[in-house]
DNA sequence: TGTCAACCTAGACGCATGTCTAAGCAGACG
DNA sequence: CGTCTGCTTAGACATGCGTCTAGGTTGACA
């Protein structure tokens, strides 16, 4: 699967990860935000979001696209489209075993997304 | 543009809160995920994922537009729009005082999305 | 080899979104 | 009152996005 070359991705944020400050402490730079946005972007369709907890929160970590595709009243390739989504964002992993393909959560660009909408409530006036 | 009646408003959300659970210990029903994904959707810009972050940083908790506008390469009306799509997420609150509109960061909403996004280090295998 | 099931890719179509310019409204100030 | 500044609204335009159907591709199995 080719994956194209954006200078700074997703992926590579998960392995070195900087940008981990709430954003009530520090505003984002340009750059981090254009990094981080599409993983939001990702996360703004209520499809994805449903997807994507299902998968965060499935038993042993993973789960069959088979167990995703019945939950929804979408076509097959909708749901695979929106899976691709989440995948270029770096926020989930796939693999093919036998027959079947599964989906796991990559916990690295979530917690750094958390992190930044933490928000201290010594904050508030 | 006409709103449609979703039933569920985050601005409600933000006054009822019942969401609150890490989604990697328990998958989100459709209803929830439908009101929370405009949320993120909102952040999901770059532009407005920096001036989310400029506003929640801001000393004193808020910040005027007059201050958020130099800060890109853009027009005012599309500051403006971008600020109205944060407004209508429930994210960010605007006043009018004197000559000048000032924001500030409603930290409701993005304290379900950072408890949403948590994820316990133990649901490692 | 043929066939079936699971999943993805390709392409199309309509609505949503980000941007702009032009025009409007609200205060300040002479 | 007139005008200027700060900000929003209105409308237009190109691009993006969510969905579908049709057609691959991969693996299992008789």
């Amino acid at each position: 699967m080719s994956k194209q070359t954006v200078g700074l991705s997703l992926i590579d944020i998960d392995a070195g990860a900087s940008c981990c400050v709430p954003m009530s402490e520090q505003s984002i730079p340009a750059e981090t935000a254009a990094v981080l946005a599409p993983a939001f972007k990702a996360l703004g369709d209520p499809v994805r979001l449903q997807l994507m907890s299902m998968i965060a929160s499935a038993p042993g970590g993973e789960i069959c696209v088979c167990d995703l595709t019945p939950a929804f009243d979408l076509s097959g390739p909708t749901i695979s489209h929106h899976l691709k989504t989440l995948r270029e964002a770096g926020l989930v992993d796939a693999e093919r075993r036998r027959t079947w393909v599964y989906y796991r959560a990559r916990p690295g660009v979530m917690r750094q997304l958390a992190t930044l909408l933490n928000i201290q409530p010594t904050t508030d006036v």
